[in-house]
DNA sequence: GAGTGTGAACGTCTTCACAGCA
DNA sequence: TGCTGTGAAGACGTTCACACTC
């Protein structure tokens, strides 16, 4: 493999993924790069362009068959693998992700819900008991996980990414609003909730002070 | 303004602006951009290009007045006009989405919760009663809102984004994991909780990988 | 005929490196 | 002297357009 997979299409990967799962749902056994295209809301020159990173999957004047397009762009992300994750801090959006379809239906599985509040412990959230987080380094050495998932607070965040990677985690998804840092080796990856919202007010506010100066001008 | 702001900026201003606001409540009165962009997880050339787009607010041999800085960032993402957010899907997710600091301390006020469910309908969730989804049109005619915020389940979303659409809302944040269409005119953008995961997945994975070819080799 | 795979053109974003100002 | 603001260079990503294949 000479040339590494960009940057950017590692990212539209699991776009594409979404949309064959679907597709392969409603019985579609093959798809052209304009159809999976609108299916996953890109332009289908970025699709064959993407695909053909993974190597040479379609068929000329046919198109790519479903099935095998979904299990090739699941190993080049590694989901063939069944990887097995750890979340730290289980209120709301720690639930929300515990119950994402997108996480157990796609080779994650939650193997620790961890917590600092005792009145937490304990509880069901799925079919995981959350345990409390002093027990982290203990739950990763006997897991065996490599991803945790840190859904807590802005302020206990960056404690607990440092025990996570203590224990051995290599790749860590951020959800607190907040920018941690990691010792080289370890992959950094964040979520911000906001960051989204406050782009759509900028368009929404640059779109009604355009018309308000058109205004003006009538 | 000739030269619009680019959108690869935009899309960090957020992020300053987060940066900035821990260093106000620290009591930093001004900052240079290798400051800023070590908070914010840059580098310092980055946030001076970022920073020249909105004007020039730096003094040289010094730096940038953080109290300023806020201001303008805030005024460039239209974030000073305090918008009124509709949020639709009062689930997990839409919990942790509605008692969300990121929003409410950043100008968005939420002003009105819908849900599918009747057995939702009438909870307290902030200063908030949920209400039907059913009332979407009268609700947003009511308040005025223009922005909307779907956290439904999949199913749900293309249904309520319509609906949001025909009530007059221009601008659309949609967490639900499918690809919704909307009219020209109406600004659509996701957050995809699960693609960030997968894409740490595929660094795991290449890591793990060319580590065992090298042992291979070794 | 239909649709992939891809060089080449184009555009955008990042980084460098330094002139110029406080 | 310290740090901003910015042209210029380079890296990266997107789109075009068409040769090639089924």
């Amino acid at each position: 493999m000479p040339v590494p997979v960009p940057e950017a299409t590692v990212a539209r990967l699991p776009l594409y993924l979404r949309a064959l799962h679907a597709l392969a749902e409603s019985g579609r056994g093959t798809v052209s790069s304009e159809a999976l295209a609108a299916a996953a809301g890109v332009n289908s020159a970025k699709v064959r362009k993407d695909l053909s990173h993974l190597g040479s999957y379609g068929t000329r004047g046919v198109g790519y068959e479903v099935e095998e397009l979904v299990f090739e762009i699941s190993r080049e992300l590694g989901l063939t693998q069944g990887w097995s994750v750890v979340l730290v801090g289980v209120g709301n959006l720690g639930h929300a992700l515990a119950g994402y379809g997108g996480f157990a239906g796609r080779g994650f599985r939650i193997a620790a819900l961890l917590d600092a509040d005792p009145a937490r412990v304990g509880e069901l959230v799925g079919d995981q008991r959350v345990q409390h987080v002093d027990q982290l380094a203990e739950v990763v050495r006997a897991t065996g996980v490599t991803i945790g998932v840190i859904a807590t607070p802005a302020q206990a965040a960056q404690q607990v990414c440092d025990a996570l990677v203590d224990a051995g985690v290599t790749s860590i998804l951020n959800f607190a609003p907040v920018v941690l840092s990691v010792p080289d080796g370890v992959d950094l990856r964040k979520v911000d909730l906001a960051v989204e919202l406050q782009i759509l007010s900028f368009h929404q506010h640059r779109r009604t002070a355009l018309r308000e100066s058109r205004e003006v001008l009538a």
